[in-house]
DNA sequence: CTACCATCCTGGTTGC
DNA sequence: TGCAACCAGGATGGTA
């Protein structure tokens, strides 16, 4: 799934198809994703006008032109497929669609049902549950070495997993956390406490780099993420170390290889020479 | 607090 | 070719 580069694709992609169009029609295939879909799911979204699409973190955020907003997380396996003939047959893991005024039928698709939607009311949105604590846009005016070095103060957990942390730093995952960290030359075993003035500046601007340069080339897509334009992305194709075990480090001519870890159960990808 | 583990669920890949 | 083990972008809750 997504981090923050792909959901802020697919956010940018979902308002060329939804903004100012009517919600004329809305499915609830399945019901049962990481949580429940809301009882009056269908009925409150039925006939509305999407006005703005936003992204928080991870979140995908439909303002609804009657202060409803439909909060929806892709998960780990989560796509927006914009289906071509809305008449099409559905795929088995087509759980909710939304057909425009305009006839466009945008369906999300998640075979592992981790992702989710939810409702919520505009003015509830600061306090939400789901959103409340969670740290700075990695994007933002707000972050920086300064605002970074403050939220892993006295942190003793591995940077890698400070990174994965959404209280500590918006929208960052686990194919990001590791290219962040290469950028900045820090091993992901560092204590996050120790990551203070320049390490914290170097880290800081590595992680606003690597998410830029991952939007700009239109999301990492594994393999089943389809944007709502139906085309594929291509950052993964400029991953220094993800996924790239065994292969030599490129970037500088350290002549290491990219060797792999378990940190907190997920996999880390690293140059033991470079990063220190 | 922190580290560590399991859990939700399905499907693709790897290895025997 | 068959089948089992392992792995996967996330988030959360429990335990020590």
């Amino acid at each position: 799934m997504p981090e923050l580069p792909e959901v802020e694709t697919v956010c940018r992609g979902l308002a060329l198809k939804l903004e100012g169009r009517a919600l004329a029609r809305v499915e609830a295939r399945r019901r049962d994703l990481r949580q429940p879909l809301p009882r009056d799911f269908v009925r409150r979204l039925t006939g509305r006008r999407v006005d703005r699409i936003a992204r928080r973190a991870k979140y995908i955020l439909m303002h609804l032109d009657d202060q409803t907003v439909l909060i929806a997380h892709l998960g780990m396996s989560g796509r927006m497929v914009v289906a071509a003939d809305p008449a099409a047959p559905f795929d088995a893991h087509d759980h909710v669609v939304f057909t425009t005024d305009a006839g466009v039928s945008i369906r999300f698709n998640d075979a592992r049902r981790f992702g989710l939607m939810t409702l919520a009311r505009a003015d509830e949105l600061d306090g939400h549950p789901l959103l409340v604590g969670i740290g700075p846009e990695p994007l933002g005016n707000e972050f920086n070495g300064r605002a970074l070095a403050e939220r892993l103060a006295g942190k003793a957990t591995p940077i890698k997993a400070a990174l994965l942390d959404q209280t500590v730093v918006a929208g960052v995952g686990n194919i990001y956390a590791c290219e962040a960290l290469f950028q900045a030359g820090l091993s992901p075993r560092r204590l996050a406490r120790t990551v203070q003035g320049d390490r914290a500046e170097r880290l800081a601007h590595a992680v606003r780099d690597v998410l830029t340069r991952a939007i700009a080339a239109g999301g990492s897509s594994l393999r089943d993420h389809v944007q709502p334009s139906g085309e594929l992305g291509y950052f993964q194709h400029a991953w220094a170390v993800y996924g790239r075990e065994g292969e030599p480090c490129l970037g500088c001519d350290c002549d290491g290889a990219i060797r792999r870890l378990v940190q907190s159960n997920r996999s880390t990808f690293y140059c033991a020479k470079r990063q220190r």
